[in-house]
DNA sequence: TGCAAATCTGCATTGTCTTGCAGGTGTTGG
DNA sequence: CCAACACCTGCAAGACAATGCAGATTTGCA
């Protein structure tokens, strides 16, 4: 009994930090390579502070790393399969009875499934 | 830009409703069908008490169903891919230099991922 | 009555957001 | 050349809301 209750305790804290709209949205941004808290930032729409408060406990999960250049801090995924196996939670989350919240769900997976980054929507 | 705020706000309460040790052993409990609440408590080692207030929220979110025989109460994942969705993220559980942290993840993955239910460990 | 399960209440803890500020790094003007 | 400024990022403090837990009470069923 002890294996469970450790690993789900660490399960658990790995869930509670990917469990904010933010820092997912963050996760899926760096999906295609490493980005700069401004160019996160703007991507998001949030001030960069806040950005990078998110990526502190990331950073320190080793979720994400950072490598600095000039004034620049540049961050990257430290595993990428992680924002593939986020998009897998989709198919769990509850479709409401709000009109359009299945095709909102279906438009997300396709942008965050691309290959590319067309960026919008 | 609204459909990935607002999807990544309902999979951030996804996240969220997951995030917490004793409902992710509930799940797995459940992953060979459904169980009552005291049998749940007794291998959770948890009051019936709080098993109940961890079953609610997760009712509420669909993420179980409930069926009652009697005046035992009998609750099923609704989705069953999740709790194997859930042994996916043991990947990316950070790794410590703790003595024994990989084993024990090791050890769960296999239970976690066993045909049947031998209990223990 | 007696058991199972859910619900309610109060309390402590934790996470988040905002704001202000400090450190480090380029950049520009004298 | 270097001194002052501008920018990028991280850190800290305070207010606020959300969550977890425990104890007591309630409801449904045998």
């Amino acid at each position: 009994m002890p294996s469970r209750v450790i690993v789900s305790r660490e399960l658990a804290e790995l869930l509670k930090l990917l469990a904010h709209p933010d820092r997912l949205r963050l996760i899926e941004e760096l999906r295609f390579g490493e980005r700069d808290v401004t160019s996160i930032a703007a991507a998001l729409d949030l001030p960069a502070t806040r950005v990078s408060q998110h990526l502190a406990p990331l950073r320190a999960h080793r979720i994400v790393e950072d490598r600095r250049e000039g004034r620049n801090h540049y961050y990257r995924l430290t595993r990428p399969a992680i924002a593939a196996w986020i998009v897998e939670a989709l198919e769990f989350v509850e479709v409401r009875n709000r009109i359009g919240e299945a095709a909102h769900i279906e438009q997300v997976r396709e942008l965050w499934t691309a290959d590319a980054n067309p960026a919008s929507s």
